[in-house]
DNA sequence: GTCTATACAGCGATAGAC
DNA sequence: GTCTATCGCTGTATAGAC
């Protein structure tokens, strides 16, 4: 087998990519800025990645993977709805915090001049992302856990659109002090309790 | 004195440069986007607006301006707080609908990447935008029309937060069902009841 | 798999004539 | 106030040696 020493090339690049977009956007980020970091050459990186749509789509591919990977060990971790939404709310504050955006709120915004490819996957992203909510307050209100004031297929989205949105305003603001207030209204406005950072079991 | 017969050419670039920015995002913008639709050549763009920075301070300055602008006059025509904020939405959702962004949301998306005088002028947006709604909110609570959850100060933000992340959310998904949902139930999670598009005051 | 070298289109911006 | 012409740089992408 033989260990794979530091981590392979392509890793680095991707890693290196990921951070340049979710600071600074697709548009903004040159394969000169990823070459000059990743330390190889232009060249090296069109090896790997042929056109910046390559380098797009796998990008989105990774992160979707990892967030739904998270998803899906917050519901092994968390029994209780109302720790999985707080939870869920905590990743993008957690994003946030590391002084980067949603890798796919960027894309979105950058997304009429995406690759139909790459388009096809950021949708995909949320679509999965209104689906995992919606099956997680759909519990809550079957559980009389949280109340049914609007459909849990709005709340889901309004869910999403009210974090992706917390963060876009949250950078001009500065600090993380306006994410964390926003998260915790629009958890209050579902009927969730704010503070509860971990601990608080009843 | 004499007739203005059309535009004058500077209007028009910025009426061309705000659609392309609402659109595609700054960073996707060329000056020979601009200076083809609106008919002149490059160099004379750069004699109305030297730099790129420039145009874009010109171009949030006026947005800015159109903005709360028709604030006031929400104010002036709308008594009712429930009105008011409806209508307040209801500005983003007609911007949604003629398929374009929000021109300051897609400059907070740029953020890291803006000239320091466009990010302060995107940062004064959003503020007034809090203070506008806040001010409202207040007004409501004190009237007793809307139930004091949360603060108004986090209220206000949440619901600038979730129309921009509505926007953002929307476009992938194509259409304007999904804004008008969220925004139904982000006016709805405050305790303002939704269907209410014209008529229907009590 | 990485390099050097380079092609070539596009970018923001300027000079100077009209 | 608009033009032609052009500069210098950066962008993505490729060819071919190692």
């Amino acid at each position: 087998m033989a260990t794979t020493a530091t981590t392979d090339t392509a890793t680095r690049i991707l890693d290196v990519a990921e951070e340049l977009v979710q600071t600074r956007g697709l548009n903004a980020m040159s394969y000169a800025d990823i070459s000059a970091r990743v330390g190889i050459t232009n060249a090296s990186l069109h090896y790997h990645f042929p056109a910046k749509a390559d380098l797009a789509i796998a990008l989105v591919d990774r992160y979707s993977e990892r967030f739904f990977a998270a998803l899906d060990k917050i519901e092994d971790a968390k029994p209780d709805v109302a720790d999985r939404l707080r939870a869920y709310a905590d990743i993008y504050g957690t994003v946030l915090a590391s002084g980067r955006m949603c890798l796919c709120g960027m894309l979105a915004s950058d997304f009429e001049t995406l690759p139909a490819a790459v388009q096809q996957s950021v949708s995909e992203f949320f679509e999965r992302s209104y689906s995992w909510l919606e099956r997680v307050i759909d519990q809550g209100v079957a559980d009389g856990r949280i109340p049914a004031t609007v459909s849990s297929h709005a709340t889901a989205q309004s869910l999403v659109a009210g974090l992706e949105g917390a963060m876009l305003v949250s950078r001009p603001a500065a600090g993380t002090e306006r994410f964390e207030a926003i998260a915790d209204a629009l958890l209050t406005s579902i009927g969730i309790s704010a503070p509860g950072r971990e601990a608080g079991a009843a």
